[in-house]
RNA sequence: GGCCCCUUCGUCUAAUCGGUGAGGACACCAGCCUUUCAAGCUGGCAGCAGGGGUUCAAAUCCCCUAGGGGUCACCA
């Protein structure tokens, strides 16, 4: 035990993003690597959008990615609950306490007389914020408005002097009070916003490190004034660099893919997720890039993430996606293809159709045929109709370029008869047969495997045509020759 | 607009206290391998945002400018 305690906090009103699955990694890499202990803690205090389906999409998604914690929704813990819709009472008993202590004041004015005079002080050039106007109310004005008004509870700010944040990756970081209005620790509604919220909580949590992204930053002095009015003591701060889109704006839904749940569903691995993200601002400080999750959490220091944002390239992740897809042991990548075939429209019948034991082990020599020319257990699919169906079609410049020469349809007479003959109907064997045909007909090995590749597969390129041949067994192999020599030759 | 953070190849990044031909990876291009496509291997292209200082010496320290991002919500 070193006290080291961390907590993600995310909030259930959106699917799980890169951007938050990278705080959660630095979290939990952090938490991991110094024996101490991963918080789970929801802030959903946002009563419009907070929704149960996103809350278990999240988990869900935690859950894929094996990123566990100690503390939270499902396991408990000591100093729950996790939820913060569950901790009203605790923000009320404290927001009173400064509320008695002279520290914070009701506010009764509405968001619509804010609005307007945020729009004053922006036409002036000022910076929008709040007057105080509800500072010198007399306790008597208080308890009459309370009666028939909505009121919110805002915390008096200091108007002098500096707050300073030291951050361990960004170093000291100072900010003049002046700037802060009294800001709200208390919605209308009750709920508390996120900085008071987030600040008890992390204090009656005992969080000990605050790892979250750089959007955050600024919101950090204010966090330390509510603390400080509290009497608590400051944890740790580390804002880690924000993670961009391609065109160098916030991620969000317009950009592809950003949620976990999509990767799933398009067949990304989550060990290689992993591996991106955490190259995404942190490196080992060597050249290594392929890392399993036990050497990067063995490897990682919040000193060696970067202080820059990342900018977000898919490419480098469908990369290690297909890396880790030809180099992990076949028998797990075919448990981890198994949904895709089950679930694809192409396939589900023909994998229905077999015994589950059965079609494995089917899937495990497709699979090891074609995993290393695709990057996705998607595409793992798309690459292996032909291997289950008939009734696939032609390439067709395949066509035009191998099955219209004149002596098209004599040279796949020859391979059938060549298939039909060689014994035992294995791949070196059939290579052979096949090398043999080609010396005896005076034509290169491309002008015998190429027609034949397409006829057999209907594609110009695909793995090992001998394995693939084997693989289909002598009569459908001929079968298809036929087919396509029919189909497309007239001699 | 005020405040805050950031700035090394197109992208992710490395470069212990200032001394490097500025290294690696993805992508791209070429070659090798080969029955095709991949994979693999080899090689190539490409960068210190700009300007001033400090110093024998600056990607590295300081200042300015520019650019990008964040924040200033009864969102988190």
């Amino acid at each position: 035990m070193t006290g080291i305690r961390v907590r993600f906090a995310p909030s259930p009103t959106g699917e799980l993003h890169v951007g938050g699955v990278r705080t959660a990694l630095f979290n939990w890499f952090f938490t991991r690597n110094h024996g101490g202990k991963m918080i789970l803690r929801i802030d959903d205090t946002d009563r419009q959008r907070s929704s149960p389906e996103y809350l278990e999409s999240i988990l869900t998604s935690l859950k894929w990615l094996e990123l566990d914690w100690d503390e939270g929704p499902e396991v408990g813990g000591k100093y729950g609950p996790y939820f913060q819709s569950e901790r009203l009472n605790i923000y009320n008993d404290e927001a009173q306490k400064l509320i008695d202590s002279k520290k914070a004041y009701y506010c009764f004015c509405t968001p619509e007389e804010l609005q307007a005079e945020r729009e004053i002080n922006l036409r002036k050039g000022q910076p929008p914020r709040y007057s105080g106007k509800c500072r010198q109310l007399s306790p008597q004005e208080i308890k009459d408005k309370k009666a028939h008004k909505n009121f919110v509870i805002r915390l008096l700010s200091p108007e002098t002097g500096q707050t300073v944040v030291e951050d361990i990756i960004r170093g000291t970081v100072v900010f003049e009070n002046n700037i802060f209005d009294d800001f709200i620790i208390i919605k209308s509604d009750g709920l508390p916003t996120y900085n008071f919220a987030s600040v008890v909580d992390d204090f009656y949590m005992k969080i000990s490190h605050v790892i979250r992204a750089e959007e955050h930053l600024s919101n950090t002095p204010r966090q330390q004034i509510i603390a400080e009015q509290l009497g608590y003591k400051l944890p740790s701060y580390a804002h880690v660099p924000m993670i961009l889109a391609p065109d160098h704006s916030k991620l969000s839904k317009r950009h592809g893919a950003t949620s976990v749940q999509e990767y799933k569903e398009m067949g990304v691995l989550p060990e290689a997720l992993i591996n991106y993200l955490a190259l995404l601002g942190w490196s080992p400080g060597d050249d290594r890039e392929l890392m399993s999750i036990n050497e990067m959490t063995d490897l990682f220091s919040l000193d060696k993430v970067s202080k820059n944002p990342a900018i977000y390239d898919l490419k480098k992740l469908i990369w290690l996606n297909g890396n880790y897809l030809r180099t992990m042991k076949l028998d797990v990548i075919v448990q981890k293809a198994l949904p895709f075939f089950k679930n694809s429209d192409e396939l589900s019948d023909v994998v229905h159709s077999y015994r589950e034991d059965d079609f494995k082990k089917i899937l495990e020599k497709v699979i090891d045929l074609v995993r290393d020319r695709v990057k996705t257990l998607r595409e793992l699919v798309e690459a292996s109709g032909y291997f289950f169906r008939d009734d696939f079609t032609y390439d067709e410049k395949g066509v035009k370029k191998h099955f219209s020469k004149k002596n098209a349809g004599e040279i796949l007479a020859k391979v059938y008869r060549t298939l039909k003959d060689v014994e035992p109907y294995q791949p070196e064997q059939i290579k052979n047969a096949l090398g043999e045909l080609s010396q005896t007909l005076n034509l290169s090995m491309g002008r015998i495997n190429l027609p034949t590749r397409l006829a057999v597969t209907g594609r110009t390129m695909g793995p090992d045509l001998f394995e693939v041949i084997t693989f289909l067994g002598r009569e459908k192999t001929l079968e298809r020759i036929k087919k396509a020599k029919e189909l497309f030759t007239s001699s």
